[in-house]
DNA sequence: CGTTTCGTTGATAGTACTCAAGTGGTGTGG
DNA sequence: CCACACCACTTGAGTACTATCAACGAAACG
């Protein structure tokens, strides 16, 4: 199944990808961007400064997957948000929680500016600030979308609503289904999905009884039956708006 | 104890809050915004326009509260994320849910800009533009917050966190404690802590007994002792940051 | 003054959490 | 090569919390 995948054509292979290269390819505004930024490359686990509200340095993520950490005193850590290439994530966009923290859950790089380039990029040019807005904008409807699996979603439901994005995100299409390479661990799954780890473990038992999931060993896992698994999921046709890269 | 209310001096009469008259001064940049903007009041209860995403109309609020409701097919009803004075709603920033609808929850005064006009106004005015990050930003952090809020929290504690948010918000300093004028409605409160109406009836009927919440009739309410209710709620303090004015 | 709506409360059921024991894979040392 | 420890994960039993359903009470409205 493994050498299914890897040899798999993707349908989504011309936009970047978590787990994979970096991408190469520069657009216009790409580059004015450049100037401001330094590249800094994570590996799986590191952590980044993002104590200080106070410099608020700005992140954009060129490849890979990172994720912000918290936790509520007396309460499990939580992982809040995802985020995928081209996402911009700043310490003002989120709730000065206690200990939170970005971290890279698979090897990244990220393009670090100082708030001030960021503010003066978005000034000097005009594409560039509506490009960013936009981004920033469905980044606010996908965290608004978490608070409501969270609210009003059960426990399968949540987790088909995780495998429907991950597939949408980083899947590549397969003869045997969608394999996904390296994701969540189990405990970050649990704490992004607002579950108890233990309960998470009975669900992808339900899960891989219902023929939905195939873990193949050292984080890799298979969707086969992508129908049946969007089903399971009162919102996969948000999910797929808000995951699927717009073309414009 | 309504009297006590009316008289009392408030310490954060100076600025603006949801329920009282719109504000009439005009800063620099207001006056900016003023120029591609149409005023519109809304009564209680109206819903604003919100289902076509593309004119993608822009609303700022200018006095009052709204909300974003939506529902996931076969749950109840969500109330997304409120808006308070200064707040700038779009329907790009908002998941493609369905019946996603923006609602005033108390008679309200918007902005309504055009999308074009809105990005016009961006660009033409660096300072303008920098004040819209800034506020786009802290309302990303309080719809992680909400998310966070929901997932972690007990019951009693996501009431005694509204609470606590309404009161920085709207909240008038009496003798008796904090006064809230025309809160949520009992649904809409169950609706936006993801919480079924009974069980937010028992939870507040607690808090009577606790004497943490006293019901004045249509609509008002007192909270008398603050100190209590911010050691009811574990995040307080992070509460006290996003909903307090910055003085900047 | 009846009707309607909203809020409260009790009994019951469902779901997820907690704690604990068990399983499987991996790496290390004998 | 095997024994062992270690870790992540799984699974079972009991518990806590919230949802559901139904009945009741109170307030608003015509």
């Amino acid at each position: 199944m493994t050498i299914i995948l890897q040899n798999a054509m993707s349908e989504t292979a011309n936009r970047d990808r978590a787990g994979e290269l970096p991408v190469a390819r520069l657009t216009g505004t790409d580059a004015a961007l450049r100037e401001y930024a330094t590249p800094v490359r994570v590996r799986r686990r590191q952590r980044l400064a993002l104590d200080q509200p106070t410099p608020d340095t700005v992140y954009i993520v060129r490849s890979g997957l990172l994720g912000i950490e918290a936790a509520i005193a007396g309460k499990p850590r939580q992982l809040l948000e995802l985020f995928y290439p081209g996402d911009i994530i700043r310490r003002a966009n989120m709730p000065p929680l206690p200990h939170a923290t970005l971290t890279a859950l698979n090897v990244s790089e990220v393009w670090r500016l100082p708030a001030r380039g960021f503010e003066a990029l978005l000034t000097a040019n005009a594409d560039q600030n509506a490009s960013m807005q936009r981004r920033l904008g469905e980044q606010h409807a996908r965290a608004s979308l978490h608070a409501s699996i969270i609210g009003a979603l059960s426990g399968d439901e949540r987790f088909a609503s995780l495998l429907i994005e991950l597939g949408l995100r980083i899947g590549l299409r397969g003869a045997a289904g969608i394999g996904i390479d390296n994701p969540l661990s189990r405990t970050d799954i649990a704490d992004y999905l607002a579950l108890n780890p233990d309960t998470l473990s009975r669900i992808t038992s339900r899960f891989r009884a219902r023929g939905l999931l195939i873990h193949l060993g050292s984080g890799q896992i298979l969707l086969p039956n992508w129908e049946e698994l969007c089903a399971a999921s009162p919102i996969a046709a948000t999910l797929q708006a808000l995951h699927t890269p717009t073309l414009g």
